[in-house]
DNA sequence: CTCTAATTTCAGTCTAGACAGAAAAGACTG
DNA sequence: CAGTCTTTTCTGTCTAGACTGAAATTAGAG
């Protein structure tokens, strides 16, 4: 770690602990950051010895990393070991990340709604009210993934003009005033 | 716990975990779980029993869950106890919730992110790569909360319209095609 | 002001999950 | 196919942080 820029240093240990609030593994978390931040891919003894964690550890986070599609190996010519380089596009990696959650963790959590919705109509299973309370729920993740799957679909350059477009973009399409 | 209705242990639990996934520790989603379902509102040795944890550790849960703000005290008369009951419209609720977390976690990111392009002025501080990383990054966080700050304005009213108009509001913006 | 109920704090315990190191498996080379 | 390098898997250890129960604090009632 100390041969590392310094800048370098605080990014990967502040994404390090972003990483812990959002439920992801610290150490993930940094390899992923070292590897964004770093120019040509970097094997894997190389980011254990930066990282000062044993090589096994970075195996396990390198392979979570690939399986979220953000990470991939690349190979240099004379050398063995599997090399490592993150997505370069900022926007292409979150919307990965974002897509990746919402298969992990929303859709579950809506088919576990609707499953409660249909049970609750058996008796004793559930009374008027924690229905109610669940539709309510089940029909914000509704809506709010159906309005990010319209989003994911624009590519970058669209998603920055509407950005761009803010305020206005509300006026002109009405629903605001 | 097996006094509840089947279908609300069953959110319960899954809340739970889907908060262990995003950082929340279990129990406190547990309690929001639980509270977010409850007609009435819960005094906290009930929630103990209910959940059967310890009436400390709902303490601390209920203390974090009014931090945050979705959660709030009411009393019941005839009963000294505080009683809790959870904000019941689901888009306030997340309203708040990323409201805090960007003040939490994203502002503090963003605050990293200037520090470091900043110092990367400085020599031995950061190479030319480094520092266009870090600039995108920060566009990308940049462009993301104040897309989110707009939105945040509107009322649920005005956001279930864009939602519902969907692809159409891409068109109409010009965004698309 | 005293007594009791309710809540919070605190110090210690427990445990899930992170991590290390060894061993196994796999892959390339000559 | 033996030898070496690399990666992965596995088992046991360690620790952050979740949790408990007791003690301290606070709030109300008479």
């Amino acid at each position: 770690m100390k041969d590392l820029p310094l800048v370098a240093q605080k990014f990967i240990l502040h994404w390090g602990e972003m990483g812990t609030r959002w439920g992801i593994n610290r150490t993930v978390a940094q390899v992923h950051a070292l590897l964004f931040l770093s120019e040509k891919p970097v094997p894997a003894d190389e980011i254990a010895k930066i990282l000062g964690v044993a090589r096994s550890n970075i195996s396990t986070s390198l392979r979570e990393l690939q399986n979220w599609g953000i990470i991939r190996v690349v190979h240099v010519i004379g050398d063995r070991r599997d090399h490592f380089e993150s997505l370069h596009d900022v926007f292409a990696m979150f919307r990965i990340i974002a897509r990746e959650r919402k298969k992990r963790e929303i859709e579950p959590t809506l088919r576990v709604l609707r499953d409660c919705i249909e049970e609750s109509g058996k008796p004793r299973a559930a009374d008027a009210y924690t229905r109610e309370r669940l539709g309510d729920l089940m029909t914000f993740f509704e809506v709010a993934t159906s309005a990010y799957d319209q989003l994911e679909k624009l590519p970058t350059s669209a998603v920055l003009k509407l950005a761009k477009l803010g305020d206005k973009a509300f006026k002109l399409l009405g629903v605001k005033q």
